[in-house]
RNA sequence: GGGCGUGUAGCUCAGCUGGCCAGAGCGCGUCGCUUACAACGACGAGGUCACAGGUUCGAGCCCUGUCACGCCCACCA
């Protein structure tokens, strides 16, 4: 035994983790049976460069239940991966080196980035900016990992992996040829949403509505015959004017029934377009006449198609009106004053032109409304014609549903966000990105004699070349002179969408098809713990490519968490300046008091950050630190148990109801409910029971009563350690050190009964004791005297139940309050003990 | 516009399938350096359980409606 003499948090950090790291502490056993293993599909850590305390939150509460499962015997499969993949790590790239990618520039080996980012972005070529994405990823996972270290997550980092990696490229690509093989991706030349910051086309899980301001033209167009006076269209895109290809009127709208087939004309450019009927269209909304442009929406995707109408694209893919008007649209003097300008200024541009022309009918109505945004973009996105690769998720809405129906859920309400998500598809899943720094969807195709990929015959390469980066290398079968030779090969531009890798999460961690034995033991995995923000995304995604793949679900239950929001429960973001980092709160309180408060958000709700909850979570570690002091402090007893007295035996016996409800929690995942119960249990116990007993526990071996306190002292923190220690790893590890071998976090977690003599013994001495411990303290506290003042004389009254419990504890009682003399009086009223209390006289209590 | 969630002491939250005087921690006040702990301990004061109806012997908990807040989703006229 090796207690030191002034217990300390200090240095714990750095001692038990590198401890844990020698050892090997958290390595996943591969050789454990199916049944014996439990594994957490974990989040991969965003690589994001900004460190907040929202990034330890959630990863606590998973550790907890990891640590916890690996005291109950199993082997956690605990893998750590790295999310560097995508277009959060291009974007800080281009800002930190001030580069941007050029993939038509060819390769250059001696490049090194500007020392500091020039005013202007320097075009690279593909490999030296996917060289720069690793370089910096490379350096964050560095800093993130030491964060993740010292906050003490159990993950075996053996199991390491990166999104952009080699074995996730593999993966992700293998995934992809089998949806290919089974044609479950399929590509289509089709308006999409298109991001003109990135000139990347995004998915539907991708988008965001954001209000903007905007504003409401009207707009007359020339009507054919005698249709009376002129039409007037209610747009908010004015600038698309050129685009439109008809108007439209709901078929019910009196007003335009007479119009449904005739031929308006458009201002400014003179086209004629037809009156066309849909049921889309809304009477109410503007004049209820609209014009359908391509494309200004995705109703007008709608309306286009299932209208058959033709296509008069104006918008570039970089968010500009081309050089020349569509065909069919002249190219006077109106479009010479359009061309080249961003949407955004050609609308201004556009209300002008109408002005000047008469064709304004009343003055632009400012107003706000949603416009739909990519999540990392700062610009409204359009709607462009391109060539894409979808993975049909429509088809299969209703077997989706129903695993979304058979995953466990915590919270169980977070079950509506997938099913509604899922209810609300619209489009196949767009997993083709125009990006550069991902996994390559690894496909050539054909050229023709003139020059023509031939995307109808993608060549496919053998299981065995994965992965592949088409655009460096070259298909079985060709030269690499062959490259872009009419009659040779090209490479497919693109990458996949980072979901697209990151829904192979538990494949790629597990060993899918590449270590059959480990994936055999640890697929379908037990826990997926995310955020909510991203069941449309990562949690969605993961079930599609498991039931593809597998035919069933990824994980038995999902466990979502809320978020870290900032004191005044405001969402933390940079740009608010309300970021909390973690570094600060570790140097302040220390990891265990971080993972105590984070251990107080429940499972799924938004937890504010609380400095007061890390305060309380270092008093807890700090007490536990002392109490274990104190009681291994004590004089040792031999062999020979000695537990018997009924305090003693009640405490263990409310240490046992303790235990069980903290397990059942657990096993729950309910990690708070769980902290509570043993917290709460722990504080008695030392202010408490640790009070009642210290005289008998101070009395050298031999004499009576002494054995029995210190054996349920010594059992009773032996379990407290165990049940705390998912919680506070350091303190508890440190607290194990001094008197047990081996870690604590392999340990076994406790079972009832702590002690056998004390299997289901009668509780009350100690409930009993504490009331009555309680009301002496009360008696001194309201005279303003020192606790240690004598009692001369302390009448307890009571039911005779309570009364015998007292009584079984009255020699503590006697002790812990200097009693003299105790009375029993029995009274069948009150449900607690009332204690009357004789203070001792001054001239008493200095004798 | 649709959906989900939340509204309980100054603050953060517990209150399980409705059952005796509504709980904890923080903060606050008073007292106390008692041989584990003064970056501590003991004790105490704080609540019309958002509002209005209803069901019931009995409701913070169930039903209806209202209000406030948060989040998710929605075809930008």
């Amino acid at each position: 035994m090796r207690v030191p003499e002034r217990p300390s948090l200090d240095g714990l950090e750095a001692k038990w983790g590198a401890r844990w790291e020698a050892d090997g502490s958290y390595r996943f056993d591969p050789a454990r049976p199916r049944c014996d293993v439990f594994a957490i599909d974990f989040p991969p850590l965003t690589v994001s460069g900004v460190l907040h305390v929202g990034h330890v939150f959630s990863y606590c509460h998973t550790d907890v239940l990891a640590r916890f499962q690996r005291m109950r015997g199993r082997s956690v499969f605990y893998p750590v991966g790295w999310d560097d993949n995508g277009l959060p790590t291009e974007r800080r790239v281009e800002n930190v080196y001030g580069v941007r990618c050029d993939p038509s520039l060819p390769h250059d080996p001696g490049f090194t980035p500007p020392a500091r980012p020039g005013p202007r972005k320097q075009p690279i070529s593909r490999p030296n900016f996917v060289e720069l994405c690793r370089r910096l990823t490379d350096a964050d996972e560095q800093a993130f990992e030491d964060l993740w270290r010292r906050l003490g997550l159990s993950v075996d980092w053996t199991l390491a992996y990166a999104t952009i990696g080699e074995r996730a490229r593999r993966v992700s690509q293998r995934g992809f040829l089998h949806l290919l093989a089974a044609g479950e991706a399929y590509q289509a030349e089709a308006p999409t949403l298109w991001d003109v910051t990135y000139r990347t086309a995004v998915a539907q899980a991708e988008i965001e509505d954001r209000e903007v301001p905007g504003v409401a033209v009207r707009v007359r167009f020339g009507a054919e015959g005698p249709a009376g006076p002129d039409l007037v269209v209610e747009t908010t895109r004015p600038e698309l004017l050129a685009a439109c290809v008809a108007l439209v009127a709901h078929p019910d709208d009196d007003r335009y029934r007479g119009l449904v087939g005739t031929t308006a004309t458009t201002p400014l450019f003179g086209v004629p377009v037809p009156v066309v009927a849909h049921r889309l269209a809304e009477p109410g909304k503007g004049t209820g006449l609209a014009m359908i442009c391509t494309f200004g929406d995705l109703t007008d995707v709608t309306w286009w198609r299932e209208l058959g109408l033709p296509v008069r694209s104006v918008v570039t893919r970089a968010g500009r009106l081309q050089a020349d008007p569509p065909a069919g649209v002249p190219a006077g003097p109106a479009w010479a004053g359009l061309a080249g300008r961003t949407t955004a200024d050609a609308r201004a541009r556009t209300v002008e032109l109408l002005r000047a022309s008469g064709d304004l009918a009343g003055e632009p109505r400012p107003i706000t409304h949603p416009v739909k945004f990519y999540e990392h973009g700062d610009r409204p996105l359009e709607i462009v014609t391109s060539r894409q690769w979808f993975v049909r998720l429509l088809d299969h809405r209703e077997r989706y549903l129903a695993r979304g129906r058979e995953l466990e859920w915590q919270p169980p309400f977070m079950r509506a966000r997938y099913e509604h998500w899922v209810n609300g598809l619209h489009s196949d899943w767009l997993v083709s990105r125009q990006r550069f720094f991902g996994v390559p969807i690894p496909l050539w195709y054909p050229l023709g004699a003139d020059g023509e990929a031939d995307h109808d015959r993608p060549i496919v390469p053998p299981a065995g070349r994965l992965p592949v980066d088409p655009s460096t290398d070259v298909p079985d079968g060709y030269q690499a002179a062959d490259r872009g030779r009419p009659g040779g090969f090209a490479g497919d531009p693109d990458v996949l969408d980072t979901w697209a890798t990151s829904s192979l999460t538990p494949q790629i961690a597990g060993g899918w098809e590449e270590d059959p034995d480990r994936f055999a033991r640890v697929f379908p995995m037990q826990l997926r713990p995310q955020a909510h923000e991203i069941i449309r995304t990562w949690l969605f995604y993961t079930i599609v490519r498991s039931e593809f793949e597998h035919g069933v679900l990824p994980w038995r239950r999902a466990a979502i968490s809320g978020w870290v929001v900032d004191p005044d429960r405001r969402k933390m973001s940079k740009s608010k300046g309300n970021v909390v980092t973690p570094a600060a709160m570790f140097d302040r309180y220390g990891a265990d008091a971080l993972r105590y408060w984070a251990a107080g958000g429940r499972p799924g709700t938004d937890t504010a950050v609380d400095e007061g909850q890390m305060r309380v979570g270092r008093r807890l570690a700090i007490k536990l630190l002392n109490s274990a002091r104190f009681i291994l402090g004590l004089p040792e007893d031999g062999p020979g148990g000695g537990l018997g007295a009924p305090l003693d035996l009640a405490v263990l016996a409310g240490l046992d109801a303790a235990t069980a409800d903290a397990t059942a929690a657990l096993e729950a995942a309910d990690w708070t409910a769980a902290l509570e119960r043993v917290e709460r249990f722990f504080w008695a116990f030392c202010d408490q029971y640790l009070e009642l007993v210290k005289d008998r526990a101070y009395r050298p071996p031999g004499e009576p009563g002494g054995a029995s306190a210190r054996a349920a002292l010594r059992t009773g923190l032996d379990v407290q350690v165990r049940l705390l220690a998912p919680y506070l790893p350091y303190a508890c590890e440190e607290v194990w050190s001094w008197w047990r071998d081996g870690s604590v976090h392999l340990a076994s977690w406790p079972e009832p009964p702590a002690a056998p003599a004390a299997a289901g013994a009668d509780q009350r001495p100690l409930e009993a004791a504490s009331q009555v411990i309680a009301a002496i303290r009360r008696a001194k506290s309201q005279a303003k005297l020192p606790l240690r003042t004598p009692v001369r004389r302390a009448t307890v009254a009571g039911p005779a139940e309570l009364l015998a419990a007292a009584r079984a504890a009255e020699a503590d009682l006697a002790a812990a309050g200097r009693v003299a003399a105790f009375e029993y009086r029995e009274r069948p009223d009150p449900a607690t003990l009332e204690v009357a209390v004789e203070l001792a006289t001054p001239e008493e209590a200095t004798t």
